[in-house]
This record gives structure tokens, C-alpha cells and sequence, in this order.
DNA sequence: GTCTATAGTCTGATAGAC
DNA sequence: GTCTATCAGACTATAGAC
């Protein structure tokens, strides 16, 4: 008996669980948080609302929960960053460090870089998006306010979120796709480039 | 008598008008277009659904307004662009007409850059907002198809619009925001740079 | 664990008085 | 040109059967 993830008694729950956050993340995606009601969920899913309701109390319950992973991981390379010494060594943590998460959760953190729904449904369970683009912001353009260094900045965390979560890149594999989400963020922030 | 735009023999109406999007354009960017209800922008205007109803038949006529002056310009530069001869004078034309209209009109560019409520109620009328992505693509990645190109475009796109359209840069005087915004895309475009 | 049935609210939209 | 009054339908959410 393999332990699965959170190893449940009984099977096929954490399963329906996953199958509803990946289709509620596919739906949000394409209507966008507020223009996704239950019920396409539900549908999507082949089931009824009821049974939506069975696994969370609210939908902000499900967006929350369809963000949480992506923010978590987030937090934590924010943290790792802020704890480095120099300037550099943060940016380029920082920057490789989302790049990866970009490349690997794709849609959601082009999600919730642009949809005022999920910014809406977490600003109680979590210290809402902003947070994370002020302190962001804040590794990226330095102690010093400049304002070209903030726009780069700026610039590069949504360039890459949603080019990374575009549809037109969606076949691109894992390395090409953040190998070259790289290159735009050290562009963008005037961090040396690799050979291209 | 001066006439203003378009001379309406009776006063009053085109203000009522022009006030409705502004406030509609302010309420889109704020909640998303699905996340605003009528009763909001009615609400917000200090007058009755009904009366919102007078001037615009639909919900969708309302986004579809909202967005057209937008879409109008940037049709009209990427046709300009299109017609140049050379390649980098159609990336320079198109990046800053671009840059031009994203700052004069801050939000509304941002907003169906990321709204999937635009786009949805321009499917008919507007030949869709992916139809302008589309376009200005071809003409920032040229006719190669490099991957790391088309990715530099997209980010282009999205990180301009979507910075220019910040709340944090909104104090920005336009001009300023303007330079710093077509070196993001000079950047990212590997256009030669003026002087920082 | 999934269902039916339904409550209660809000939506976009219409008709017609003033 | 703006209002009141109202519509049918969709929404989130709940209660309770199976």
C-alpha cells in the first residue's frame, strides 16, 4: 500500500477534490473567476452543485483553494530571497525562483496576476496579491525608488506571469518555456544573460 | 455655439454618456466586467438602473463602448505599421503607438489585456481581442517564428499594458511614463535604446 | 459521497408613467 | 431623459433524503 499524498482512508475523495480544483482552475482561466458560476463547474465535472458543496462551504473556499498551492511556494521563495546577503544574489533567486513556479503551475499565477476576483476571494484567508507584488517589487527594484528600475520590474513580474500562462506557449516544455521566461526577466532587470 | 464632438442638437445627453463609461471603465478595471453589476455603475452614477438602460441596450454595449476608442487606435497603428517597408521601422511604429495609446488611456488597455469579459462581449462585433494579439505578434516576432522572440513579444505586450495600466504608476505624468515604458519594450524587443 | 428540492438574493432586461 | 415597478432567470447556499 503506496501512501498517496496525505494518505486518506477512504479513496477516491482526494481525488475528486483534484479534479475539481484543476477544473475549477481551467474555468477560471478562460471566463475568469466572477464569470464562472458553480454550476459550470459542476457540469464540467459531470456531477451536481450539491455535490460541489460537498467538498467546499463557498466558491471564494474553492478559489482559495485553487490558488493556495501557487502562493505558498511564492511565499517561501520570497522568504529564501529576502534572507540573501547581496543585492544580486536575491534578484536572481527571486527572478529563477518564480520563473519555476510560473513554468510549472502555467495558468494559475497568470490567474491571480490579473483577476480581481481571486485578489477579492483571499484578501481575509491570505495577506491578499498585493503583498506579494509590493515585496516583490521591492527585492527587484532596490532600496533606491528608482522609477525606471520599479516599471522594469513591474513589467517583468507580469510579462512573465502571464506569457508563461498564455495559451499560444502551452506546448512549449517545461525548460524551453523557462529558459526563455529567463531571458525576458534578466532583460528586464539587467541581470547578465546566458549564451542564447 | 461651439460644437463639441459630434454636435448633439440637445445638451446633456453626450455628458451623461461620457460620464457612464468612465465610471464603467473605473468600476471594469476595479471588480473585472463580470465582478460589475449594473446596479453598481448605476449605483456609482447616483441614478437607477432603468436610466443606465436608456443609454445602452445591453451590458455588453457597454463594454463594447468602453473598449472601442482603444481598439479603434490600436487598429489603426497596427495597419500603419503593417504598411512600412522595413521590418525594425514597423517594430518601432507599432511599439510606440503602443506605448501611446497605453498611457493616454492608462486602464482601459490593461483592462482587456486581461479581461475575459471583454473579450467575450466583443466576440461579434470586434474581431476579438486575440485578433489585434495576433496581429501586433507577427509584426514584433517577424516572419521566423522564433520561439524566444515570440515569448520577448508577448511579454512585451502584457508587461507594457498591464504597467501602464498599474494603480501605483497612475501619478505618473504621461511623458514619463511613456520613456520608461518604451524601454521596457526596447528592451525586450532588442530595439537600440536611447539614453537613460 | 452524492443526490433532490428549494430558499433567498441578485442579475440583466422590459414596460410604461412622468 | 429619468423614473417606478416588475419580470424571468441565474446565482450562491442550505436542508435533508438516499
Amino acid at each position: 500500500m503506496t501512501a498517496g499524498p496525505a494518505a486518506v482512508s477512504a479513496s477516491g475523495q482526494e481525488d475528486t477534490r483534484t479534479r475539481l480544483l484543476a477544473t475549477a482552475l481551467r474555468l477560471f482561466t478562460e471566463h475568469g473567476v466572477e464569470g464562472t458560476s458553480l454550476q459550470m463547474i459542476a457540469d464540467a465535472l459531470g456531477v451536481t452543485k450539491a455535490a460541489v458543496y460537498y467538498h467546499f462551504k463557498t466558491k471564494d473556499e474553492i478559489t482559495g483553494a485553487v490558488a493556495e498551492p501557487g502562493l505558498r511556494e511564492l511565499d517561501l521563495v520570497v522568504a529564501e530571497a529576502s534572507r540573501l546577503r547581496r543585492r544580486g544574489a536575491q534578484v536572481d533567486h527571486l527572478l529563477t525562483g518564480f520563473v519555476d513556479i510560473v513554468v510549472r503551475h502555467r495558468t494559475l499565477v497568470a490567474l491571480f496576476s490579473r483577476d480581481p476576483g481571486v485578489t477579492r476571494a483571499l484578501t481575509d484567508s491570505w495577506a491578499t496579491r498585493e503583498n506579494f507584488s509590493v515585496r516583490m517589487m521591492e527585492i527587484f527594484t532596490g532600496p533606491e525608488g528608482d522609477t525606471n528600475r520599479a516599471i522594469a520590474a513591474h513589467a517583468a513580474i507580469t510579462g512573465i506571469a502571464l506569457t508563461g500562462g498564455a495559451p499560444q506557449f502551452a506546448d512549449l516544455d517545461d525548460d524551453t518555456l523557462r529558459a526563455h521566461l529567463l531571458d525576458v526577466g534578466r532583460r528586464l532587470l539587467g541581470r547578465p544573460r546566458r549564451v542564447s
